[in-house]
DNA sequence: AGCACGCCGACT
DNA sequence: GTCGGCGTGCTC
């Protein structure tokens, strides 16, 4: 028995705690098992990462674990190793990376018990009594004779509606008895594989795609770029097919917004094997159980979003990864990892295939296969004969607008909505205006907190922050001078909407933002009342356009192509490439022919010329280059340093000392410290520090070296600061 | 990250 | 007079 051990506990601290095992403690200690323990007056969990016989800690200073809560290690190997890389390259600490990790039902000290289900049956003196006693009780005597002939799990009960109080007063009387067994798992899928509908047969550019993923064995990673309607999931059904007859699991990743039930079906359909989803819906025990069943093989696939891939499988056989250029793969608070580059390391280590796949890939996995780090198969075919999509740029440059839409742009609407199709309308603004505006000394109002204007709900009857959440009732005054001619300066969907109400009172409307879907469920109804044409107009934010399919619709108008183009963050350009393709593949599918309307005041700009009229393929390549040219990521690595204080000038000094630690020269660079594009937010002033280079490994060091003495800067302890590896905005 | 200790403003 | 605001310090 080991007398000490090193535990990773979920605190940012980039370090572990050393604990003493006491005699209470029987069965061994090993890495990867969790230990409850004191810390400071509270007590954690926390994953053992190594044992010893010694310690240079003074005998004080040691505090005994509480607790063992597992007797074999929680992660396969090959994971364990993925989540102590993951925390080095993302520079957070081990027990958050760790923690990350587990479903949260085992953060929180679960047991890792085995499957189980609940059986009902008679106990010798419930076989005994008569039922004649049982007269009075009807509801009683039904759990009796539905037992009577077989014991009945808990869920065979409640489909026969027994009632529950006749069960309690039965077992109460000890007539009737629950017990526990476990269940056994089920591998017969590994042996014996059954579908449940035949493939579709594939087109010849699916035939060679699917060939060349079969042929692989091992690592790879794959970048399948094939547009909108070009069969990709087919591609993947097909690829699961080989994949499963070999007894392996798989592990499909997708999209936060893209785990819909229609995806889901499209799997659980195809093959009659157990299908883990995990979804944001699920409680934490339902969480656990799909990890169990991942982690046994008893779950054939597993489909779940960004941490997801954390899920243990027992035969690991493929990762694929759908959507690859979403962002939402990429983890915005706490540890922002990229499930995406996580996921292509993971490949690595567990030595299997990887497949990327999309319609519009992202820049960085573009770069890698075109330098043949990745192989590049391409799908260029619509399946069935959709036609192709008219696209068209409205000048707006000097053109009067009605709540933010010209009149060749009114006329065009009107057009398709006469001939019986749905129109969708994309506007990044929710809200009804952007501004408030006072009419007599032009002050616009802003937030206290942010550096940003106040955005006016007229429905709620109130002004609102959409950086920190601030909200006001609309002022009758204008702040600074006091009229009261007060108006919205801007147009936002909210507003959009109520105007296309009025300019087209036939055709019903719907808005679909932020603001109209936070109810739960709320985004799943209105998409149901699109599809069966309740709505004629749909109005909207980006969100709108992930995913959804929508086949009535034939006409896409994009109303601030200016705003998304010309935005201080680098990738602006790449997302509105992604989107403005992902909405042309939209555009009429049903064959009907699509159109896709862009309002500019850059009728000329190069960009949008270039993904007009050579799609997004060469787009994307120019991008690549100006990122070259900009050394900017994929061609650097970059890490973003963000502080936060009171006092701007903390942030800024801290960060001027951050950045003497840092290595310039022709291969490093360091840029600011500056003023974030929100340069206040939420009444503290954000200043931000970019460290790039020309490597992975160049930063890696660099920073490795530097990390110790930046913590140890007593301005450290002065700001909030974090750090942000491939960061996804600059925002 | 939590959690407690500690020192200054508006309330019964 | 106290309740409670969040600045600062510590956690094997």
């Amino acid at each position: 028995m080991p007398l000490f051990v090193e535990v990773a506990l979920p605190v940012p601290m980039r370090q572990t705690f050393s604990y003493s095992v006491p005699e209470s403690v029987t069965s061994v200690p090993a890495q990867g098992m969790r230990v409850k323990v004191p810390f400071g007056r509270q007590q954690l969990i926390g994953l053992v990462i190594g044992t010893s016989d010694t310690c240079n800690l003074a005998p004080n200073q040691i505090k005994s674990i509480i607790e063992l809560l597992d007797d074999e290690p929680l992660l396969p190997d090959s994971l364990y190793k993925l989540t102590v890389w993951a925390a080095r390259y993302y520079f957070c600490s081990l027990g958050q990376m760790l923690s990350q990790a587990l479903p949260v039902a085992l953060r929180k000290g679960a047991e890792v018990t085995a499957d189980t289900t609940i059986f009902w049956s008679l106990t010798t003196s419930g076989n005994a009594a008569s039922l004649d006693t049982l007269k009075r009780a009807p509801a009683q005597k039904k759990v009796i004779e539905a037992l009577l002939k077989t014991e009945m799990t808990q869920e065979e009960l409640t489909s026969l509606a027994l009632s529950k109080p006749a069960m309690k007063a039965l077992q109460d009387k000890g007539w009737i008895a629950k017990h526990e067994r476990t269940n056994k798992i089920d591998l017969s899928w590994r042996d014996n594989l059954e579908l449940g509908e035949e493939p579709l047969t594939l087109n010849p550019e699916q035939a060679v795609a699917v060939a060349t993923l079969n042929q692989q064995s091992g690592y790879h990673c794959t970048l399948l770029e094939g547009i909108t309607g070009s069969g990709k999931t087919e591609v993947y059904l097909a690829l699961l097919e080989s994949v499963l007859k070999q007894g392996k699991q798989a592990l499909i990743l997708v999209p936060e917004i893209g785990l819909t039930p229609q995806t889901i079906s499209r799997f659980k359909s195809r093959f009659k094997v157990k299908v883990a989803v995990i979804h944001s819906g699920l409680t934490d025990n339902q969480r656990l159980t799909a990890w169990r069943q991942a982690k046994t093989g008893e779950a054939a696939i597993i489909i779940g979003t960004r941490s997801a891939l954390f899920t243990p499988m027992a035969y690991p056989g493929t990762i694929i990864l759908d959507e690859e250029h979403d962002s939402s793969f990429k983890q915005q608070e706490g540890v922002g990892y990229h499930a995406r580059d996580l996921a292509v390391m993971r490949g690595h280590l567990e030595k299997i295939p990887v497949l990327l796949g999309t319609a519009t890939p992202s820049l960085e996995s573009l770069q890698n296969a075109l330098s043949g780090r990745y192989k590049h198969l391409e799908l260029g075919q619509r399946a069935g004969n959709a036609e192709k999509v008219r696209q068209g740029i409205i000048d707006i440059s000097n053109q009067p607008l009605k709540t933010g839409m010209s009149h060749a742009l009114l006329n065009e609407i009107r057009i398709h909505l006469d001939a019986g199709n749905q129109v969708l309308l994309f506007l990044n603004r929710r809200g009804f205006s952007p501004a408030l505006l006072c009419h007599e000394c032009g002050h616009l109002h802003e937030c206290d907190r942010c550096d940003a204007f106040f955005t006016v709900h007229q429905s709620l009857g109130e002004i609102r922050c959409h950086h920190c959440g601030n909200h006001y009732a609309i002022p009758r005054q204008c702040h600074n001078c006091g009229s009261t001619m007060l108006m919205g300066q801007g147009v936002g969907t909210e507003q959009l909407a109520e105007a296309l109400e009025k300019e087209f009172p036939k055709y019903p409307v719907v808005r679909i933002d932020r603001d109209t879907t936070s109810r739960k469920g709320a985004l799943e109804g209105h998409l149901n009342a699109i599809h069966k044409g309740e709505y004629k107009i749909l109005v909207g934010t980006q969100m709108l356009a992930k995913g959804h399919h929508f086949p009535d619709v034939t006409l896409v108008g994009l109303l601030d192509v200016d705003g998304a183009l010309f935005s201080a963050d680098f990738r602006a350009p790449e997302r509105f490439g992604q989107l403005y393709t992902q909405v042309s593949g939209r555009a009429g599918r049903a064959r009907k022919p699509g159109t896709v309307l862009m309002q500019t005041h850059q009728a000329n700009n190069a960009i949008l010329r270039e993904l007009m009229h050579k799609g997004y393929g060469e787009f994307a390549r120019a991008q690549l280059n100006e990122r070259k040219q900009a050394l900017l990521p994929p061609a650097w690595h970059m890490l973003l340093i963000r502080a936060e204080a009171h006092l701007a000038i903390d942030a800024d000094n801290f960060l001027s000392q951050v950045a003497q630690f840092l290595p310039q020269n022709e291969e490093c660079e360091v840029i600011g410290p500056m003023p974030a594009p929100m340069d206040k937010k939420a009444g503290k002033y954000r200043r931000h520090l970019i460290f790039q280079t020309k490597s992975r490994n160049l930063l890696q060091q660099a920073f490795e070296h530097a990390l110790p003495q930046i913590e140890a800067l007593p301005l450290a302890k002065r700001c909030r600061w974090s750090l942000d590896r491939d960061p996804q905005d600059l925002l």
